[in-house]
DNA sequence: GCTTTGCATCTTTTT
DNA sequence: GATGCAAAGC
């Protein structure tokens, strides 16, 4: 069926001749008999003892025992039945709209304060109504900060806060990511912490690019294949920053077999930070460890921090790092005005150097504290909360919650096994198809996977029926090559010290490599470097020529954002067009930018936002370009991590295979495994009333042969769920 | 000397 | 399907 009909109904014709031929190629999942390569048909026959045990180090035994006692000295704490006082001159009729333990959260406005909030228990409504709170109690918006784990996030909550409050000043708080907080702050303060205002901020992808440049700087190349290769490096840099460890240490404890290559690594490391100090860049951890090390070392920058912001909130509060925990902790040290919100439960950004254990030691920071938990659920219905609550009640670390609700129940969670990818993506197409006849809008529909590539066959059969969809997660929009080739040109314009972009950009030009670039990149910011540098390159002059010409030319102060862009855009398209047979698809990319950039009068704030907030993968498939959430109430496909926070109708996890998830990565680490439990947690707490659960009886990856139920499935009390082949 | 091309090796998740 | 290396091409 390669050459596929456009017509509907002659697929349909195809379907059912295949049908009565007794043939694949069916999109009527239900009807088709499983063919199992194993016997396994009978998924009940397969137990706990069929899958490896995961080993438990004294180590982990330890902090198991500890985490255990902090987490019954939480429970112990008798519940605070104080009185609360809420004046009667508030708009909002607070009591009414909130249940106990949600009330006492939004009303506990000074000191330290925990909030632990169950998955779907109203986290989103407990900042907002608690925002509203404070602006009630005659706080300024001003003196209000909420940090959160994406833009969205906090454009969400002080939306809602202006919605409850129209008259508040609710947009003059501060409502944005880490990342986002410390960008402005640094730009904004940067004279007073000797720090220059228009540095790049580069993203993981440059970061790999410059230390595979200093790599080869170093002449570490030619060595033995052993040597990690730039990825690897750039993670172990990165983690041992963002778990404030050394490098020696973070090799040590997560890289074995990398030991004798630490003094080279630690060599690489150095120059890389030398590099970007040169350069003017920051990467993702110096905008956190440049704020945390400014709050700590300058006592008047703290000072004014901690007085131009009184109220601390911080959403998600477990997936936050140390650096992240110890910037709250500095920005609240005077006033102790700081509420966090979280779930240990929901915990999945451990390898970003995320660690649940900051909220399960928030008490031992602020022995005073406010404990608030919330455990009714508002989200699913009871019979996908005795399955959710199953999940997590088989976790070896954190704390137990049992979520209750009050919907009624109907669906009871389902898992399907099929023969194949294929068939797994049409039942699940189909489905979701019925669901839309049913009236279930498909914006209530989506599709969780672990890892991008697992929805491959859907993408394809959605694409083939021509459902609208959106994906989040994977290859962004960003890290397209042709988005980056230009964003590279762009930066040059804001920092023409950027030797990643200038790279980048030279390694475009036919026959210039790396030694060429190398040499050009060395002269090019010297005064008259680019004039020197045209003249000693008479092969590539008239290719230079033109790249400085349009550099210069968009580089002009009286032009819009947009114009530069477009600038840039005239020079690069013949380049795109050499390269690659599909470039007029990507132009339309590229005209998605130009539309972007229409958006900000200033290249700082576009290229920013760009590194912080990248304009998601909001495009249907890789032929479409980009395109905004339109008219079509598109489904949609994410990643699990990316769907965190998020809720649907009818929720979708396909491959729930053992090895995919959990991954078999994380299988022989206690840590990881239960890292991979939370996450499979986290997908399927996402569905409000209808959970599917599917697996082909096999898939083949580079290093294996899957044909495994999750085992996190297998553990899971099977009068929770209905299983059909 | 430098770049391009052909072939083998691993492939999570994101601000 | 990207990354990295070795050998071929200019």
């Amino acid at each position: 069926m390669s050459n596929k009909p456009k017509d509907e109904s002659l697929d349909d014709f195809f379907d059912a001749f295949f049908n009565s031929l007794g043939v694949s190629g069916s999109n009527q999942g239900q009807n088709l008999p499983a063919r199992n390569l194993s016997s396994d048909s009978d998924f009940a026959s397969i137990t706990s003892n069929d899958y490896e045990a995961v080993m438990v180090s004294d180590a982990d035994q330890q902090k198991i025992s500890e985490l255990e006692s902090i987490i019954s000295s939480i429970q112990k704490r008798e519940p605070d039945n104080s009185a609360i006082d809420i004046n009667s001159t508030y708009k909002i009729n607070y009591r009414l709209e909130l249940n106990a333990s949600q009330l006492k959260a939004v009303t506990t406005i000074k000191g330290p304060l925990l909030v632990i909030a169950g998955a779907g228990s109203g986290k989103t409504r407990i900042i907002t109504y608690r925002t509203a709170y404070m602006l009630e109690s005659g706080i300024a918006a001003r003196d209000i900060l909420l940090l959160t784990f994406t833009r969205k996030a906090a454009a969400e909550m002080t939306g809602r806060v202006q919605e409850l409050l129209p008259d508040a000043n609710s947009g003059s708080i501060f409502g944005g990511t880490f990342h986002a907080f410390s960008n402005y702050i640094l730009r904004k303060h940067a004279a007073m912490l000797n720090l220059p205002p228009n540095f790049s901020i580069i993203d993981t992808e440059d970061s790999k690019d410059t230390i595979d440049l200093i790599k080869t700087e170093l002449k570490l190349n030619s060595k033995e294949t052993a040597f990690p290769k730039k990825a690897r490096i750039q993670e172990i840099i990165s983690s041992s920053r963002n778990r404030n460890m050394t490098i020696e240490e973070v090799i040590e404890s997560d890289f074995t077999g990398l030991e004798e290559y630490i003094d080279e690594i630690k060599l690489i490391a150095a120059g890389y930070e030398r590099y970007k100090k040169i350069c003017n860049l920051m990467d993702y951890d110096d905008l956190m460890d440049v704020l945390r090390d400014s709050l700590k070392g300058n006592a008047m920058f703290r000072q004014k921090m901690q007085h131009d912001y009184k109220y601390i909130m911080v959403d998600e509060y477990q997936d936050t790092n140390v650096t992240q925990r110890e910037i709250v902790y500095l920005l609240a040290d005077h006033h102790k005005n700081v509420m966090v919100v979280g779930d240990d439960a929901q915990s999945i950004y451990s390898f970003r150097g995320a660690n649940y254990e900051n909220i399960l030691r928030f008490p031992q920071q602020y022995p005073d504290c406010g404990i608030v938990k919330i455990e009714e659920n508002y989200r699913s219905n009871q019979r996908i909360l005795d399955f959710t609550n199953d999940i997590i009640h088989n976790a070896r670390i954190g704390y137990k919650k049992k979520l209750y609700s009050s919907i009624k129940h109907e669906n009871m969670p389902l898992v399907r096994k099929f023969y194949d990818q294929q068939t797994e993506a049409e039942y699940i197409v189909t489905e979701i198809l019925n669901l839309r006849e049913r009236g279930v809008e498909l914006n209530q529909v989506a599709v969780l996977v672990r890892a991008f590539w697992h929805a491959r066959f859907i993408e394809a059969e959605l694409n083939r029926r021509n459902i609208p969809y959106v994906a989040v997660g994977g290859l962004a929009f960003i890290e397209r090559r042709h988005v980056k080739d230009m964003i590279s040109y762009l930066r040059l314009l804001q920092n023409p010290y950027d030797a990643v972009s200038w790279h980048r950009v030279l390694k475009l030009i036919p026959g210039v490599g790396s030694v060429t670039s190398r040499k050009i990149v060395e002269q090019i910011n010297k005064p008259g470097g680019m004039d020197e540098i045209v003249a000693g390159n008479k092969k590539h002059a008239d290719d230079l020529v033109s790249l400085f010409g349009a550099l210069r030319s968009a580089n002009r102060t009286n032009i819009s954002v947009a114009a530069k862009v477009e600038i840039m855009r005239d020079y690069y398209s013949p380049v795109l067009k050499a390269l690659e047979s599909d470039y007029q698809i990507r132009l339309l990319d590229i005209a998605a930018l130009i539309e972007l950039a229409g958006r900000y009068d200033a290249i700082d704030k576009f290229l920013s936002d760009f590194a912080l907030d990248p304009p998601s993968k909001r495009f249907a498939n890789k032929n479409t370009p980009l395109i905004d959430e339109g008219e079509d109430k598109p489904m949609t496909i994410s990643t699990i991590h990316s769907a965190k926070g998020l809720e649907w109708y009818a929720v979708f996890v396909p491959h729930v295979l053992d090895g995919l998830i959990p991954s078999s990565k994380a299988m022989s680490n206690l840590e990881e495994l239960e890292e991979e439990r939370r996450l499979f947690y986290v997908a399927c707490s996402r569905a409000k009333e209808q959970l599917v659960l599917t697996m082909p009886s096999f898939v083949t990856t580079y290093n294996g042969f899957l044909s495994y139920p999750s085992r996190f499935l297998i553990e899971i009390d099977k009068s929770k769920f209905r299983f059909e082949v």
